[in-house]
DNA sequence: TCATAATAGTTTCATTTGAAACTAAATCAA
DNA sequence: TTGATTTAGTTTCAAATGAAACTATTATGA
């Protein structure tokens, strides 16, 4: 006879979804205390920052900054909000479509970006800079998979 | 002359931390998918099942708890009041420090754990059977040593 | 021993977040 | 056309969160 089955056992420390929260939001924190004790950026903030100082010469539209950031469009409405307050960029309406305005960062956007993101680079090269190089090129393509393989499974293949 | 100097490109695309980022998000709400929508329970509950259920016969206090997960007392202190509104955990106080009480899954609370891991586990399982064994052994590794290496960093060495 | 400090956990209050409803412009279909 | 639908982005409102203040108990030290 053979009852209920309990579930074999999960170890926390071991298990890697775990594991991969804690690792990401160390790391995220330590970067985020970058620019957040320096000019009072969100997260969200400073990924559209980025964003938009990737191509100076191709502003963007919020919708645009969603797919590029994967924030949906209530997290991008607000931190677009703030940064237009605070003169980090500057919109124009999109004569193409009357919906939406076109974003770049302003000069002063650029000049706090340009300050900030040598130290947010510097942190990223020396954490990598303490692997192996077999084991950072082993990591740039086992994260690449995991999330192309959770992207399947999350849609359910 | 030589004037401010425009910061490096950053691609988020290419960017470890933004990417780590992604990758715990998509697979952290895969699985949480599964045991909010068939118990409506948080991450954070989730958690504390999980470390409740290694060890049935050692009960634990808050703050081991807190230990365990990384999470802060707060959100320890919430999420064990809506589990023990569910039944899902009971709490005894603990005579060596009546601060402290000690918390272990009552049965309920267990059979919804066995009801839950094993898709949890399953889901890991396949993540990581869609990897390579090598790939599989140098993530485990890997991931070891940045959340080591970030610790260090944060802390500032 | 008695006052002070430290610890476990809770509550409060202000802020952040997310989902859903909403506005305005563009597209589609008859 | 013009009425219905979709899309871009915003606002609203309720729930989640975090920091700081608070309670109760234990540990310390003069």
């Amino acid at each position: 006879m053979t009852g209920p089955v309990a579930a074999p056992r999960l170890d926390l420390a071991a298990y890697l979804p775990y594991r991969l929260s804690i690792l990401s939001n160390t790391v995220s924190g330590a970067i985020a205390a970058i620019y957040e004790t320096r000019y009072g950026l969100s997260v969200a903030d400073w990924r559209l920052m980025a964003v938009l100082s990737m191509e100076p010469d191709r502003p963007l539209t919020q919708k645009a900054l969603c797919a590029r950031t994967r924030m949906d469009k209530v997290q991008v409405s607000r931190a677009v909000k703030r940064l237009l307050e605070r003169g980090h960029i500057e919109r124009e309406v999109d004569n193409g479509d009357r919906r939406s305005a076109l974003l770049r960062l302003t000069g002063q956007g650029r000049a706090v970006y340009d300050d900030v993101a040598p130290a947010t680079l510097e942190w990223e090269r020396e954490l990598l800079s303490r692997l192996t190089p077999a084991e950072a090129a082993i990591l740039d393509t086992v994260v690449a998979r995991l999330q192309q393989v959770a992207d399947e499974m999350a849609a359910g293949s």
